[in-house]
DNA sequence: GTCTATAGATCGATAGAC
DNA sequence: GTCTATCGATCTATAGAC
C-alpha cells in the first residue's frame, strides 16, 4: 500500500499534484490554523518529511494551495464575447459559468480560509487578489468597455461597473453559502440565479415610467 | 494594578464587557485557532479561571464574541425610512450607515473568522445569520415592499431585492478590504460609495434609450 | 476573584536509519 | 522516497492555595 523509493522522473509531479489535491481539501474543511500536518501527511499518505522537502513550511503549502484553487477557477471562467451576441446573453453565459465554479464548496472555503488569515499572510492575500479577481475584473471592464463605447452601457469607471456585476452575482444566497447555511446549489438552479441577477444589474430596480404608477 | 476578590454587585457586568471587548479585538486578529486563551486572559487582566467560570470554554467566549460584534452592528442601523423622503434619498441614508459600521475593521474580522470556523460552529452560524443579517435583510424588504406597493419599484420578491442591495452596497471595495489590500475607508470616502452603488442600483447600467446610441 | 502548577494532548520542525 | 523518534513549545482545561 505504502509507496517508497524515489519516484520516477514524470511521476514526481504527479505525486506533488496528489499531495496538493488533498492539502486543498483539508485546508478547506479544517482551516490552517487547525490542519496539522501531520493530518495532511497521513491523508495524502506522504511522509511529513516529503512535505517539507516539497514545500518547505505549512504557511508555503497553505500558499499552494490557495495558487492552486484560484488557478484553477481563472482557468475555468470564460471570457464575456462582445461580438457573437447581445449584452444581456453574454452576461447571463458568463453568468452561468462564473456562480457554477464561485459556488464549488472547496472554492468558497478555501477562500474564505485565506480571508480569515489575510493579516497574516499580506503578500499571499495580494498575490490571490492580483492573480484572481483583479484577472476577472479586468476582462469584465474590457468588455463593459467595448458596450459603453457601442452607448449600450452608461458612462462610468468599467472598472467599478464590473465590480458591481461581480457582486450582484453573488447575491444574498453567496452568503448563506459561506455560511454553510444552504447546500450547494445544483446546476439547474444556477441558471434562474444568473438570469435575475443579471436582469437587475442591466435594468434596476426601478419600475419603468411609462407604465401605471400610483398603484 | 491587578485586581484581586469578587467585584461589586454592578462591577460585575462592567468586568465582562471588558473581558469581551479584549475578546473581540484579539479574535478579530488573530482568529479562532490561533488565538489561546492564555494571550485572552493576559491581555484582558483577568485570570484564566475568571473565563472559564464566565463562558465555560472557548467556544462559548468565541460564541459570545461573535454575537456581541453583530448585536451592535444591528443596534447602530437605522431604519430605510418610506415616508419622510424620497426613495434614492432614504437609500443613500441607509448605505451611509451601513458602509460605515459594516467597513469598521473589528466587524470586517470577526465576521470574516466566524465564516472561516462556519463549519465547526454551525449553529453559531445560523444564529448570526437569524439575529444579523436576515434581520436587517427582512427591514430592508419591507422597505422595498412599500415601495412596489406604491409603484415605484419593480415586482419580484422583495427579499431577493433587499438582498441585491446589500451586495451592491459592499461592492468589489469589501472584498479588498477583507483582504487588508486597502485601509479602512475614512467618512468622507462613504458618502461618494453610497452614493454611486445605489444610483447604479435603482438605474441599472443600460443606457437610456432616449439619448443618442451608438458612438 | 487572584496566583501558580500541572495534566494530557498536539503541534511544527528536525534528524537518523532504511 | 519511507518509517519512527524526539525536541521544544504551546494549547485547553482543571485544581489547589490564598
Amino acid at each position: 500500500m505504502t509507496r517508497c523509493g524515489r519516484p520516477k522522473k514524470g511521476e514526481e509531479a504527479l505525486r506533488r499534484d496528489q499531495l496538493l489535491d488533498r492539502a486543498v481539501r483539508l485546508f478547506a474543511e479544517c482551516g490552517y490554523g487547525n490542519l496539522s500536518l501531520e493530518t495532511i501527511a497521513r491523508e495524502a499518505r506522504v511522509s511529513l518529511r516529503t512535505i517539507y522537502r516539497q514545500f518547505g513550511s505549512k504557511a508555503e503549502l497553505f500558499g499552494a494551495a490557495v495558487c492552486r484553487c484560484s488557478d484553477r477557477f481563472v482557468a475555468l471562467l470564460p471570457t464575456a464575447e462582445t461580438e457573437t451576441q447581445p449584452l444581456e446573453d453574454a452576461l447571463i453565459e458568463f453568468a452561468r459559468e462564473f456562480l457554477f465554479h464561485l459556488t464549488r464548496p472547496d472554492l468558497i472555503r478555501v477562500r474564505m480560509q485565506l480571508l480569515a488569515e489575510a493579516q497574516r499572510f499580506p503578500e499571499l492575500a495580494a498575490q490571490f487578489y492580483t492573480m484572481g479577481p483583479e484577472r476577472t475584473l479586468n476582462r469584465l471592464a474590457e468588455f463593459f468597455a467595448v458596450h459603453q463605447r457601442a452607448g449600450r452601457v452608461i458612462d462610468g469607471d468599467p472598472l467599478f461597473i464590473a465590480g458591481q456585476f461581480i457582486n450582484c452575482l453573488r447575491g444574498e444566497r453567496y452568503q448563506r453559502l459561506q455560511l454553510g447555511l444552504e447546500p450547494t446549489p445544483a446546476e439547474t438552479e444556477i441558471e434562474p440565479w444568473a438570469r435575475q441577477a443579471v436582469k437587475l444589474f442591466l435594468g434596476g430596480c426601478l419600475r419603468s415610467p411609462n407604465r401605471d404608477a400610483e398603484t
